[in-house]
DNA sequence: AAAACTATCAACCGCTCCGGG
DNA sequence: ACCCGGAGCGGTTGATAGTTT
């Protein structure tokens, strides 16, 4: 938190050296928002609607900057949002979705309405991050039995507690297809190099520094294993930039602050006989929602074969729905870019 | 009771992206 | 093609509240 009454000339607002009446340039308060701040912004926001946030700033009466009034009515005033803690359903999400997006908090926070990117990236720096850097040896004795999926499990388990439905007898389970899902959905094999984190991978798989990229799982065969465990879909992992019916030998990457552990090597086996379309149910227990994942393979430019894979419904968060995560077209990165479940501190 | 430590989270900072001139 | 300003994002800071010693 920062001191209320601070004032000083614009300094990071590039877009927002607030100009007055004559002209000059006013200095502009920082710090903590009074309520009487609060109430201008809020006031003028709700009779005018958005605009030019600099203009806002001025015309709502405001000694700040645009981005500061961008920042606050965002993150506090906005009239959609949701206070309180996390729910273990939110935080369960924030945890699958941050398996798959990586810290990109607007993405996640675009789907977890009521919630701002800030609140999310505090939960997950505050909560998240700081139990994984405590189990930290725990982490070294899980990779080494090839199981994020119990790791992802040990930290769900420390964050929502043992007592949560979601922590229930059935859901290792789920959340396992749930990982696999995440995966699923990024798999693809495309051209001769492919783009992770905006690292480029050559023919070899490796990126510019050597690293491999991530896996990627296969959720056919999550599904047909029934995500009885992780170790079971080590066979269907895949890897990017590489044809199907090749025989890998993946190192697990797994980064938990910066380390990356490396257990044991996997081998893929990706048989090519199951091109066909083929469409999959997954019917959660209970009323969890049910996903469907339409396999289908074309033929690349290269003459290999391509799978496809198109998801409509998400974990178990929005059956029916299509896969696009807030202004992200997934659906597009997912053509060109693989990735995996990682937990990506 | 007080000091030390820890967790939380509002807000700032610096950067990139994008559109308009 | 270049510059500039606005918008937005992710990383980080630091005040304060809560907890432990």
């Amino acid at each position: 938190m920062r001191k209320p009454e601070q004032f000083e000339k614009e300094k990071g607002c590039n877009n927002n050296v607030n100009v007055g009446k004559q002209g000059m340039a006013m200095k502009t308060r920082k710090g903590l928002w009074s309520p009487e701040e609060d109430e201008k912004l809020m006031n003028y926001m709700l009779r005018n609607g958005h605009g030019c946030w600099t203009d806002i700033a001025r015309n709502a009466g405001l000694q700040r900057c645009g981005k500061s009034c961008r920042l606050r009515w965002i993150n506090y005033l906005r009239p959609d949002l949701k206070r309180g803690a996390f729910s273990p359903q939110e935080q369960e999400l924030i945890i699958h979705l941050h398996s798959v997006l990586g810290n990109r908090w607007s993405q996640i926070a675009a789907r977890l309405p009521g919630r701002t990117d800030n609140e999310i990236k505090n939960f997950w720096n505050s909560t998240v991050k700081k139990r994984l850097k405590t189990n930290k040896s725990d982490v070294s004795i899980v990779s080494q039995s090839d199981s994020i999926g119990d790791l992802l499990v040990d930290v769900r388990r420390d964050i929502i507690g043992e007592s949560n439905m979601f922590m229930s007898s059935t859901c290792d389970h789920e959340i396992m297809n749930n990982v696999c899902m995440d995966s699923s959905l990024t798999s693809s094999t495309t051209t001769s190099s492919s783009v992770h984190n905006n690292l480029m991978y050559n023919m070899n798989g490796h990126d510019q520094f050597g690293h491999l990229p991530p896996l990627v799982l296969d959720q056919a065969n999550c599904y047909t294993n029934g995500g009885s465990s992780f170790l079971n879909m080590s066979s269907s992992l895949e890897q990017s930039g590489y044809g199907y019916g090749d025989v890998l030998e993946v190192p697990y990457m797994f980064g938990v602050e910066n380390d990356i552990i490396n257990p044991p090597l996997s081998n893929r086996v990706i048989e090519k006989n199951d091109n066909v379309n083929a469409s999959f149910d997954h019917h959660q227990l209970d009323n969890k929602p049910t996903y469907h994942v339409n396999h289908h393979f074309n033929e690349g430019s290269d003459g290999n074969m391509i799978k496809m894979e198109e998801v409509v419904g998400f974990g178990n968060h929005w059956p029916g729905e299509s896969l696009r995560i807030g202004e992200w077209d997934l659906e597009g990165f997912f053509a060109n870019v693989s990735s995996i479940p990682y937990l990506d501190f």
